[in-house]
DNA sequence: GAAGGAATTGGAATGATTCCAAGTCCACTC
DNA sequence: GAGTGGACTTGGAATCATTCCAATTCCTTC
């Protein structure tokens, strides 16, 4: 759960821009929504707890803007199959666990040196720009 | 694209019972669809090739087929982003990788000995029941 | 402070998938 | 070989996350 370096760790600290991309109050509204509590929230979450901090807020602009920070690479849209999209601001490369007993969402890191290129029988010279890993199981907690 | 082995290779010699989910007609030209055009269709695509076969089947019926297919663990559901669902009856441990040029999807195997659970720091215990991991980006052909 | 472009908004539209209730098929028994 | 029960199939309706749209509203700049 490290934050990335030179981001603001909470909302406070959100400036009037980042990444090219022009911080609206919306905007910084939905991305201290998921600054502030990193559950890996739907779409549907965010738009509840922007309300709080926004009540004008409307979903179709929650929408507008966590497809404005993903595209400006602030945050990540996290797929398990085919259920709603979940948001994380966690820029570090990682990956997602999931746990089946309590369907929280966890990040997890490879290990020290590892590329996962290196792992996988690719065709020679394929260039890949995109990956998205994700797990499910049971916590140690939760598996007994 | 090494066929599981056990499995028939081609529709003609699908049995009328496979790992314990009863094929009935539908079935059978559902799985015989995946089986002779390893493309990694969608729903969609499996109906249209599955009415050329059986003109009466219903969309929901290829659904159905198809959830049952994926139950009993012939076929894998493959995600990608939020779009459709695609279809894999390609049993071995594999990811996706998708062209970004053309689309197409390619099954990618792990290097020898490779285990993925040794890559990632997970925490102690984490018991990891599945594994889906996708890629994007450009074939050589494309790459130019 | 006026103009122009970008962002926001509510509501309608989209589209993959699921649900449902009715009809059909099939395996098994007598 | 007909009867029965449960599983399967079907068409159509419903769901629901997401996208689209057209009309404001808001900033930024001149």
């Amino acid at each position: 759960m490290q934050q990335p370096i030179d981001l603001p760790s909470h909302s406070d600290e959100i400036p009037s821009e980042l990444g090219g991309l022009r911080l609206t109050k919306q905007r910084k509204v939905v991305y201290g929504v998921l600054l502030d509590l990193r559950d890996h929230p739907t779409a549907q979450d965010v738009f509840l707890r922007a309300k709080e901090r926004m009540p004008s807020i409307s979903l179709a602009t929650v929408y507008n803007c966590l497809e404005a920070l993903v595209v400006h690479k602030l945050v990540k849209q996290v797929n398990f199959d085919r259920s709603p999209s979940r948001y994380c601001p966690n820029l570090e490369e990682h990956v997602h666990f999931q746990d089946e007993a309590t369907g929280e969402i966890h990040d997890v890191i490879f290990k020290k040196g590892v590329k996962l290129e290196d792992l996988l029988d690719l065709p020679q010279g394929v260039e890949v720009r995109e990956l998205e890993l994700t797990l499910k199981g049971l916590m140690p907690s939760s598996n007994q």
